[in-house]
DNA sequence: TTAATATCCTACTAAGTTAGTAGGATTTGT
DNA sequence: ACAAATCCTACTAACTTAGTAGGATATTAA
């Protein structure tokens, strides 16, 4: 599962892709037409600004703006900046690795396994950017 | 991620799978083995009991055997048992099904994306038996 | 220059989940 | 009867999730 900050964060993306068009988006309109709570919505757009998904300007006409173009903001690098890994065990991580102390790596019988579920959730993930979500 | 308590169900029971050969195996036997707390695997032993993966038998030469043949047993059965859905939102999974009261299902942007992972992600769980992980 | 409007920042919290532990009750074979 | 095993209930510490509260700071327009 993901997390609904994680949810939150790929509505808001794709409202501000939608709605933009050159202009910066308020976090108010946002929070009321996707029915995110507001200062929850604010920290979330906060962090994607400090991972340099967004671009903010405060005061007023102020509001946030994608810094790249939405064919090139892939949904993995979200999911990462949101909850972490992808991964399903954290010794099959590519960016989040960890070491599974109480087993032998090298004789696990479960790893293949999540390397190929790995594999096939990246190709979805990192082969959908926000544009091509807006088409839907 | 999977939680530890699945990640050990599913050691516990390669571990019996590969070990029994119609004996009853001891909960400290696999704990040893495989470095799982005892008292934990005790637990998660005997849910997989209530849920008809094993069957136990108490007293002296007690211990857990399968139910079924482990070719028949499916690593998706197992995660589901201990971790509830598979799907990465709950208005996406098949066997634990919730609506996203905040946004409207139809017109969901994110949902067909999730559908697909979650279809790739079934075809491993459900399509991998115990019999196939022990052949590692 | 001041008022209005945004984002920015820190701190806090309630509820739920995870990963166990503790202590004994019950059953079974010898 | 005794030893050895599972069974069962209750508890706990630490962490995560999903927020809320309250104000500081920056920007623009009048």
């Amino acid at each position: 599962m993901i997390s609904k900050k994680c949810k939150y964060a790929l509505k808001a993306l794709l409202y501000i892709s939608k709605n933009s068009g050159g202009k910066a988006i308020l976090t108010s309109s946002i929070a009321q037409d996707e029915n995110i709570p507001r200062k929850f919505l604010e920290s979330i757009l906060r962090s994607l600004r400090n991972n340099q998904i967004l671009y903010s300007k405060r005061g007023k006409e102020g509001g946030f703006l994608l810094l790249r173009d939405p064919k090139e903001i892939y949904i993995v690098e979200i999911m990462r900046i949101m909850d972490g890994p992808v991964a399903m065990l954290p010794c099959v991580s590519l960016n989040y690795y960890q070491s599974c102390e109480e087993c032998d790596e090298k004789n696990c019988a479960i790893k293949g396994m999540f390397e190929t579920i790995r594999d096939k959730t990246l190709e979805v993930l990192g082969g959908t950017s926000l544009h091509d979500l807006n088409l839907k």
